[in-house]
DNA sequence: CTGAAAGCGCTAACAG
DNA sequence: CTGTTAGCGCTTTCAG
């Protein structure tokens, strides 16, 4: 019997297992992290020691003093919905996938609204806790923002075009996307298409409306302020706004919406108002989430790429870590319109 | 002018705010910290030139010197869903929102189904890169839970209710819940009440069944087996799998859903075939996820107490890091059924 | 209230 | 291929 195996095993380190094997702790360190060559035969008495101590490396050490840590931090607004929505469920799947495959960690930090405490973007910069970081859906007036892309910092912005040209990010088409839409809308005979919009505090949600105006001026029709509701993306809004729609002849005979929870919640409301979508009026969404197949109609939807969106994100992020990239990385993924039976 | 602002703000330590005080770098460390008393006026002097350097603490350093990580890392199992489940999604919310609260930061751990390479758990652990691990719904036969809790690492599964007298666990009540919800069916005049199953890896799929199974036997129902299906969590396949009720004869009145997602799965089938719910059959599902409300007909449900079950999870793992609460933490949240139109 | 000394466990860099 | 030296930046512990 091996008197070994009776050690606490929970704080057994590199000194131990070299002591052990007869070596330095260098040479240790050299086979469990696999950098570095050792002879074959002493790395094979190594590693069996390594697993008979059921010896693990303490990341925290090894990260302080590699400078690396192998981990990226992700930045969440935290509205009310964070995670509960399935928009960044699907971002942060695509980041996951890609955060594996590289063998890298993945750290989160939610970050409420208001928050503004001394720039937590450098903050976690500087805590060496993560090697670079992302950030879902960035308020387009977050002052931190400058300061994080001048410090030199690996990061990635997703969903925030810029007109800056030093700004790194990932983004979608979201103009050109509600144009298409529009068009499509149009040539489904619409002439009075409304619009309910997104959170005007995101990028994104600016040029989804911006598109919707570009949209209507190419259809050759005119923009009306009564055609548009500022629900700032929230549901509940949607659906008691629409009180202003409830006239006749105020009526649209078309609704784009910012997000397919929007979507649901207009086609609910004209349901309890007995108007038949598509039939008296289309409602098109966006982000095509897992449940706009099961609507009643099945609701026609813009399909974002938001997997690709984090997978693209992540590998850019560690592609600007491990200096294969050089800042600024921006790109735009396409999106395309899915056609069921909302319009 | 000051010379100072144009040192590179990237790499400033304690060291080199002690320097420019005066000071020792413990002193300055006693500040950062808010650990030990420092003299009002030199804390004050000391944290202006925290300011005006733009100092921000070494994390990785923190941690390793002082043994605590002030983080939780967070086990997911990747099945195919992951984050695009709402599920997992509002716990990991309630997590997040204790977390915040206690000052801590969160790590994720993506798990594969089929991953086993050497017990990820204990190699978390020992990485010191987290204080504590929650666990969500781990499956019934994984081998690495014995070993985690034997290692006395803090740690909460969530939703895996065991025998065992010595596992951590938060969990609600399936078994009950599903009874009341059997009862409850029984009471609206239902006599052939169908069940579609959960994954069967899951401890919290398996109570719900045999909650299944001790509410017919209640009632005074036969259980037979024609009015399950087994469908593993997977819409699609419930959805398919009621080929086998579409006779007639075959069809029960009332069908219990391991999901809502299932269960919106299930009324899409039923609407396709013409039969109406809630008249001709009634439809039950589990969660009340957000969409619940939106579906036609608006879905009945069991409302699991999700962000309750995160955030008494986050709760009772840092009372086991602190100290403040000891090994087996053994909780059992209460669910409630939530009446719309579908049953 | 402040300082000195001694690490936390690992790896970079350089020898040999 | 292996060892030595010297930290990474912070905190603990013990003095004063």
């Amino acid at each position: 019997m091996n008197m070994i195996k009776n050690i606490a095993k929970d704080k057994i380190t590199l000194k131990d297992i070299a002591d052990i094997a007869g070596v330095t702790s260098m040479t240790v360190s050299r086979v469990v992290s696999g950098k570095g060559s050792v002879k074959e035969t002493t790395r094979q008495r190594i590693l069996k020691i390594v697993r008979e101590m059921d010896y693990k490396p303490n990341l925290l050490a090894r990260s302080l003093s590699s400078m690396r840590s192998m981990t990226i931090g992700v930045i969440i607004p935290k509205t009310e919905q964070v995670f509960l929505d399935n928009y960044l469920a699907q971002i942060l799947t695509g980041i996951m996938a890609v955060v594996k495959e590289y063998d890298y960690k993945l750290m989160i930090y939610p970050v409420e609204d208001s928050e503004s405490k001394g720039n937590l973007y450098l903050t976690v910069a500087r805590s060496k806790l993560v090697d670079g970081i992302i950030l879902l859906k960035p308020k387009i007036h977050d002052k931190n923002l400058k300061s994080l892309a001048e410090s030199g910092f690996p990061y990635i912005l997703v969903n925030h075009r810029s007109e800056e040209q030093f700004y790194n990010y990932i983004d979608t088409d979201m103009h050109g996307s509600t144009v298409m839409v529009t068009e499509y809308l149009f040539e489904k005979g619409c002439r009075r298409i409304g619009f309910v919009a997104g959170n005007r505090e995101e990028q994104n949600s600016l040029d989804q409306l911006a598109g919707y105006h570009s949209g209507l001026k190419k259809m050759g029709l005119n923009f009306e302020e009564d055609l548009v509701i500022y629900a700032e993306g929230h549901a509940g809004k949607a659906y008691s706004d629409m009180d202003n729609w409830l006239s006749p002849h105020q009526m649209p005979d078309a609704i784009i919406c910012a997000t397919d929870y929007i979507a649901i919640a207009v086609m609910d409301r004209l349901k309890s108002e007995n108007i038949s979508v598509p039939d008296d009026i289309a409602v098109v969404g966006f982000n095509d989430i897992d449940l706009a197949k099961f609507t009643q109609p099945k609701l026609t939807t813009v399909k974002q790429p938001l997997l690709g969106l984090g997978k693209t994100a992540a590998e850019n992020l560690i592609g600007l870590i491990e200096g294969e990239k050089t800042s600024p990385v921006q790109t735009s993924l396409d999106l395309q319109l899915i056609v069921r039976e909302s319009a």
